[in-house]
DNA sequence: TGACCTTTTTGACCTATATCAATGCACAGG
DNA sequence: CCTGTGCATTGATATAGGTCAAAAAGGTCA
């Protein structure tokens, strides 16, 4: 049930298949219908979700109503609110699956008490925590230095599955741009 | 010499006054003039800051030559090229002194000595990057879902240090507007 | 006390992108 | 096999914020 799941804790950590086993037990697979929202604003994020299969995005909304994509997690990689994970405060932004998804959960009280008991899965913990901030820092740079068509073109030549597998309403809200815009930058 | 940085340890770990000496061995006191440039783009970051008066910033320049600032640290704050510094890749952004500075700084090699040696410097570090995730989420937030007077008007509730020390032009750019937009939305 | 340099403010005008509205399309559920 | 509901496209128009230029206001240092 959890075979997937080791053996991307296998090629990510130094793990021993002992040690693996006992992180693995933590986690719980979940399913999810499209369109399932998994956490609100104003919740509290109890749950770190590794994407099996399918896909989940966090996203904020507008005073006026508008969505904000902030993050799109394919298979293999892990999402939630992970700053309302981390804080335990009321959480910012949204959580919800994209497509019918396979997910397996762990919650906060396990979590840390693997990064306790573990040092190389505070190892892997840090290094996520890593490669977070420097996503987070690219992001920044491409929303206030680059135009809409600039970030489109970057997204293409950098992350294509963005663009083959989400609908052009996710992706525009993703590039922080509207639908229509979305759709006459296509066509350029 | 190094007391400040003992006292903000003391302060934020738990580490015993020994192992505090240990590591504030190893960095280094440096002073700046206002203006100067600590690392430019595409250079690979090797060092860290701890603030101890003054401050720095790092931005972002774009295709037209504007300036981006991203963050500025003022006393008791770390700072860097923290993705350059992780990844030992090229910087894609610049960090100078905004005003004359005292900086206390770690050079990559001891600091990750420190984080395999001292679990509880591996434990600093973790929240310092969980705390760096927090910001920088809460900065994109922003970004996509405030108005630029609601932007302004946030940062002057949350944190008026920054309009109270920073220049007009240094605050717009944090803001991501241009001075003259600054100059309108403060006369309204 | 100037002379100089940088920052801030103000005004006129411009542009990238949003908004609003209409149409065609597509596929999910009864 | 309809039929509704949401998604994508296109056109007309609006607007927040940018650009360019010049004047006003501070600082700084000989």
């Amino acid at each position: 049930m959890t075979e997937k799941l080791k053996y991307y804790l296998k090629l990510n950590t130094n793990l021993d298949d002992n040690q693996i086993d006992k992180i693995a037990a933590c986690f719980k697979l979940k399913t999810f219908k499209k369109n399932t929202i998994l956490l609100s604003e104003g919740e509290i994020c109890k749950e770190l979700y590794f994407v099996h299969s399918g896909c989940i995005r966090t996203y904020f909304i507008t005073k006026q109503g508008h969505e904000k994509t902030r993050y799109v997690a394919f298979n293999g990689s892990i999402a939630s609110s992970i700053s309302s994970f981390i804080s335990q405060q009321q959480s910012f932004e949204f959580v919800d699956t994209l497509e019918y998804s396979e997910l397996y959960s762990i919650n906060y009280r396990d979590f840390y008490q693997l990064v306790s008991d573990f040092p190389q899965w505070e190892k892997f913990y840090r290094t996520l925590l890593e490669m977070a901030y420097l996503y987070q820092n690219k992001r920044i740079k491409n929303l206030v230095t680059l135009s809409a068509k600039q970030r489109y073109d970057r997204l293409m030549a950098e992350n294509p599955i963005y663009i083959q597998r989400l609908s052009n309403k996710i992706l525009a809200s993703y590039l922080d741009i509207t639908q229509e815009t979305l759709s006459r930058l296509k066509s350029k």
